[in-house]
DNA sequence: TTATCTTAGTGAACTATGTTAACAAGCCGA
DNA sequence: TCGGCTTGTTAACATAGTTCACTAAGATAA
């Protein structure tokens, strides 16, 4: 899983094969399939590994007043997703069909980590910081902000990290400026 | 090319192959590499057919009031991304590498689309409906927001097309909202 | 008219890839 | 000791992208 990493790092998702992740663990290509299904499964522990370390930054965060806590759990998002860019496509970009494969506790670290967004959303609605509306619904827009930010930035190599530094903070501030109560 | 769009929207980018194309268009394989230099060449070409298409997308947008006028380019990028998935991907998500190619009509088309939104930030700014900014940095985080919840929808089963509009009103009422004077 | 060049096309072949089949060696409990 | 499980291996197959050598038909120049 640490080689497919690398390799996938290194030679980008389309270029990735299984025989030099077998070369560089100094196995043969077949002895994989003892271990993974094929390389979808392969592929998928990865994107587990992903979700774990996804999970545990966003359970960093503990910022106590509501508003900044959404924002902060933004900056972690966008930060986890440039810090760790093959996790991150592998989990929200190319493969997110598998993610429904998986052990139950690999399923709720998946869930685990919108839920952290959306309980965010439902304190600072108790504390009444924001205007009553759908958490969920808000969640959403909030995910699919800091999402395209990163999105492009991994892709699009003009977008270098300062630039991804000021949207991401003017996105976080229109955003809570438009919601605020 | 068709044939090429065609199978990309059939079996996904990864199951993308040369020899079904030139089955399908009653030729051989090799045939295909006297007109494009490789795989590449081709999906290239197919890209810059989805920018001249997305283009006049954003070119059909008139709404004359300022603050309109950028919530409608955006449900127009969002609309244009959900019926052409497979241009969409390729433009933004899958092979964004091949931008950097093509004549340089090609080019300006690319830049063209992104200009758009810049004049009416600028004209929306102009017209005293916007708090002072740069109209760049507040094009870049239109341009995430609605490129994060295509990405999302076309990636994510989950996603579905009245969830996306609810997403999209609610981004963009918040975003026009937090930058109002 | 003839010789040559260009264009458009073909099938064979090479290399790389995911994957399966058949087989071998070591460990381990009965 | 023996049979099965685990962990490996090599050989092989089908499918990829791509290159090569070749053919046939027009266009062009002498």
């Amino acid at each position: 899983m640490n080689a497919a990493g690398e390799l996938i790092l290194e030679r980008g998702y389309d270029g990735f094969a299984l025989r030099p992740v077998a070369e560089r663990i100094g196995y043969s290509a077949t002895t994989i399939y003892l271990h993974f299904a094929d390389k979808d499964a392969l592929i998928a522990a990865v994107i587990d590994e992903g979700f774990g370390r996804f999970l545990r930054a966003l359970q960093a965060v503990d910022t106590p007043d509501p508003l900044g806590r959404i924002a902060d759990l933004g900056r972690a998002y966008v930060r986890f997703g440039l810090e760790n860019r093959v996790y991150y496509q592998l989990m929200f970009m190319q493969r997110p069909d598998l993610l429904n494969v998986g052990s139950r506790e690999h399923q709720r670290e998946r869930t685990g980590t919108f839920e952290i967004l959306v309980d965010a959303v439902q304190r600072a609605l108790d504390a009444g910081a924001l205007r009553p509306d759908d958490p969920v619904d808000y969640s959403r827009v909030l995910w699919a902000a800091v999402h395209g930010i990163v999105a492009l930035a991994v892709k699009l190599p003009r977008f270098d990290d300062t630039t991804v530094a000021r949207t991401t903070e003017l996105m976080l501030d229109l955003l809570n400026r438009g919601i605020e109560r």
